[in-house]
Order: structure tokens, then C-alpha cells, then sequence
DNA sequence: TTTAGAATATATCGTATCGATATAATCGGT
DNA sequence: ACCGATTATATCGATACGATATATTCTAAA
């Protein structure tokens, strides 16, 4: 899904600025869909001289000025369209299994160390979720949450019982063979 | 991970050509990694210009030349730094979910195609990696093969079980509102 | 049999995106 | 008093994707 869509998507459920359509992809969203600064600021600015959302700047008292954009008629519409031709498949990428893939290659400390990283990481997100849908989201985010920690729950839980695989078979090289 | 590092990872498990590496990636490790020619025979060409891979041109009988690259020393003294020092963290983006956030704007019987389409895929992914793991495969390569499937059938539990939930939701909005 | 399409093989180009950085004011903590 | 975090917008370089171009050969259907 490019910016433009994620934009008019997030600016659907209530108007936002740039500043806080970012920290909206920061939560728990993240998971599934994020987008830089440097793709925000430019989708809005496109989107506004489309007049697919309407921009109000609001002079606060002692903060930064704060550009308001809201979705309009047209917008809605364009939206609409988008979300209908979006086949766009999904894509993982991560690094960590790419290093599995590359085991071979490590001394096992270091496999270890990224193994217990990512499974800290994975309780630290479970636990974000949870706390999500405890204290209320909206329907759609809570099905997507669900889906999220169903998906990071059955990785930790492979991980936790297939580690021995991966780190027996890193044992085989010891030491990395030292340079030159 | 960058498609520099990518390669040179895929080369030392044997030389080869930018187009077999490509066809490498769109097998079942498609899941975690993936880089398309336009990162892979740049970044090829600048490796070779680095001195971190060999290329030895082979023109064959019937079919266009091939450029097949080898690791060399350095290229492997590079690899392993690039691995030890890559944190990365994992990046999924998937258009489904984010369709299934906006999901109250969609007619209902559009999402349920797109469940269906989704549980569908995954199915398929999982029998192709139950094969994979069948039909010898390296070690990182089955370890990986596992992760990849427990994640992948733990999302199409989850949405098997839990499809009703958003589809009900998406019912209260039945028809969405005539254009213009 | 012809002919369309898939496969083998390399390469480039426009557009999109990320990550870092710049700027600027104010708030919170030590 | 001062440092860093927060709120806020914006740009820039490096990188990556996806589509396309080129050329040949193999395969399968009309």
C-alpha cells in the first residue's frame, strides 16, 4: 500500500496532521503497515493540491504551527477506489531470518544472543498487544492485533523449542577462521 | 538486510549468477528475503568493482553469456563483518491487514473474498514448504522452513477462527454510498 | 506447422521509500 | 541552569522496487 492510500486510510477515522498520522504507525500498527516522514509530509502535500484532503493550518499558542488535513468528498472516493484495486501481496522482511539462514557463518554465541534478542523482543510486543486490546481498540484493530500476536506467539513459540537445531549446527565451526 | 550483504550470503553458499540468485530468491525463502535485478546486478557489479567477488564470464552454447560470481577472501572477511555488525529488525508490511483496518469501508462481501484469497495463499505457501522440507533441504535452510510455516499457520488459524468478527462489522455498513 | 509464450540471461530507468538530518520552540527533569 | 525529550514540518541522498528492453531458445497449443 503506498503512502498516498495509507494517508486518506488514517485520515478516514478523524482528522490529523502529518506529525500525528506518524505517531498513529508507531503504535501497535506497526506491525503491519508504517511510513517515514519523508513519505508522510510529501503524500499530504500531493493529496492537498489534488483536493483529495483539506488542509487547515492552526497557529497554536506555544507549539509549531500544526497543518490540519482532513479527508474530503473526493477523497473518500478516491480511497474507496484504491482499497478495491489493492491485490499488492504482503511482504516479510527480516533480517534475523536471514542470519539463520547464514548460521553457518557465526560463531553460536552470537546465534544465541540474536535468538534471546528476538525472543525478548517478541515478549515485549505481545505484551504491547494485549494491553491494546484490554484497554479498547476499535473492532478492525483488534482483529488486526489479534492476527499480529497470533503470528509473533506461534514464532516465539518455534523458536523456543527449534533453537537447539540451528545452535548445534553453528557448533560445527567454532572459531571463525581468522583473517588473511 | 541490503542486497550487497544479500549476496554476498547467497554467494558463499557457491557461486553463481545474478540470475540465479534471483531465481534462488523466489523460492520458499521468499518469505524472509527477496531483492529484485534492479538491487541485485548493481550491487553485483559494484562488489566486483570492490574486489569482494570474482567474476568469470562463461559463454555458453545456446544461451546468452553468463557472468558467474564467485566469493573471494575479502568478500568473505566483508560478509562476516556485515553480519555481526546488522540488527535490522523485522519489517512486515501486509496490505491485507491494513485493507482489514479500513475494513468498515468495505462492502462486505468484497472482504470475505479477500479472507478467502488470503486463506487460499496461505495454504499454498504452507504446502510448498511442508515439500521443501521433505525434498532435502540444508539445515538453516529447514530451520528457516519451520518459522516461516509455524507463523503462516498460526495467521490462517487465526483468521479461520476469527474471519466472523470483521465480517460482521463490516455488515453494518451493507452498500457503500453511490458516487457524487 | 506456425506461432505464441515461457525460460534463460543481463541491464536500465522512473518512481517510491527509508533513514538521517535540519530547524525551531517549549517542556520536563536534575 | 542546562540537557534532552517532545511537538512539528520539511528536505536530501542512498537505496530499492517494479516495469520494461533486448535477445535467444525451448515448449506447447492452435
Amino acid at each position: 500500500m503506498d503512502s498516498r492510500t495509507l494517508c486518506l486510510g488514517l485520515l478516514a477515522q478523524g482528522a490529523a496532521s502529518g506529525y500525528e498520522l506518524k505517531k498513529l504507525l508507531e503504535g501497535p500498527l506497526r506491525h503491519f503497515v508504517d511510513a517515514s516522514f519523508g513519505s508522510i509530509y510529501p503524500a499530504l502535500a500531493r493529496l492537498a493540491a489534488e483536493g483529495l484532503v483539506a488542509c487547515t493550518e492552526q497557529a497554536q499558542d506555544r507549539r509549531p504551527d500544526k497543518k490540519v488535513y482532513q479527508l474530503t468528498p473526493q477523497g473518500r472516493l478516491a480511497l474507496l477506489d484504491a482499497l478495491i484495486n489493492l491485490p499488492g501481496r504482503d511482504r516479510f522482511r527480516s533480517d534475523f531470518a536471514a542470519l539463520m539462514l547464514f548460521a553457518d557463518l557465526l560463531p553460536v554465541r552470537h546465534l544465541s544472543e540474536l535468538i534471546d534478542e528476538k525472543l525478548a523482543e517478541q515478549e515485549a510486543a505481545l505484551a504491547e498487544l494485549a494491553a491494546l486490546r484490554e484497554g479498547g481498540a476499535s473492532l478492525p484493530q483488534e482483529f488486526v492485533a489479534g492476527l499480529a500476536a497470533a503470528m509473533i506467539g506461534a514464532a516465539r513459540d518455534y523458536l523456543d523449542e527449534n533453537r537447539h537445531m540451528i545452535e548445534s549446527h553453528a557448533l560445527q565451526n567454532v572459531v571463525t577462521p581468522s583473517a588473511t
